[in-house]
DNA sequence: TTGGAAAGTCAACAAGGCTGTCCTATCAAG
DNA sequence: CTTGATAGGACAGCCTTGTTGACTTTCCAA
């Protein structure tokens, strides 16, 4: 303990951003930064009487036209039953429209309507806006270290989904 | 909008990382990390008839001995009411002191029993296994890229504080 | 001695997780 | 054509953790 500075060198390598107090730091840093990342959509969300799960199912929605309740439920790891009362509500103030599956009919495919796109975009941009001035503050090396570091610290499935989902549907 | 890739181009600075797909790449990845970076704590504490609240009101108060709940208050950015609550289940199951204040005798200043530091140990032990091997996987450099957005992206005031707590009392 | 800060408590409410159960529509395989 | 499995939806009820608002007690400092 009194000599943590010490604690697994290897050959050459300095391994002081290993100890137990550097892990501590991060560890707040994730819990402040991510209180500050919700903070801007919260309030946008809280004058319309929508939560952050709102927010959540239009973002993927946003992302990837057309996909199903299923996968969005395994994107979002929540169970069916919550997902569905935020869904419902979404559908009743056409945000969002589901459309019966073109393949297979018990699926349905769920797209944002206009109002959807326009709510989406004003949530996504409040949060770009800080994710953009962190990133333009922090630069582009400490950028890549910080995608890096997130990328670790997922669970290896959600890594996976995370990593293959990289596009975004142009408009065309 | 098909040009976003030239978007905002400096004196042979390449602003690439700044594009509005490589925030969103960012702002999932936020989602996604956090998600997995609270899931250990959760299943502790899923067993212990704890939340997560718990487990931030254990971290601050282990981290900084004799804080008053005002100042927990402050760092979590909650209501009385609401750490009220979670602080009198922490006293009653002998986990948290509550101490009448030395200077101020209206103060409660907070301390952690024998039994909340083993559990905040293990909480925090579950968290920063994750976090090690994140960190081990990314390499130094990637890390403090992390740890700079991180902090970009906090609020000013948050920053502030976040800066300023670098201590953890030694055992001496 | 008195105003105000710190702390605590009660009540009520909402979001958003969860489990469990049940139902319908639909597909696919036998 | 039946039958089992899958996708989706709905209802009930529970929990945690956040919120407001109102009120009390304690106690410091002017």
């Amino acid at each position: 303990m009194r000599d943590k500075a010490r604690a697994q060198t290897t050959v050459g390598e300095d391994l002081l951003f290993l100890t137990d107090d550097q892990l501590r730091r991060g560890i707040e840093a994730m819990f402040f930064a991510y209180r500050a990342f919700t903070a801007d959509p919260d309030m946008i969300l809280a004058d319309l009487d929508y939560g952050r799960a709102h927010h959540r199912a239009l973002h993927f929605i946003n992302r990837e036209p057309g996909l199903t309740v299923t996968s969005l439920l395994a994107v979002l790891g929540v169970t069916k039953q919550s997902l569905n009362r935020v869904l419902r509500t979404l559908i009743e103030d056409d945000l969002v429209q589901s459309r019966v599956g073109i393949r297979d009919r018990r699926e349905r495919q769920l797209h944002l309507t206009e109002k959807g796109v326009s709510l989406e975009r004003r949530l996504s941009e409040a949060q770009r806006v800080r994710m953009r001035t962190a990133y333009r503050n922090a630069g582009p090396q400490a950028v890549a270290g910080f995608r890096q570091v997130l990328e670790a610290m997922m669970d290896p499935e959600t890594r996976s989904q995370y990593q293959a989902m990289k596009d975004l549907p142009e408009e065309r």
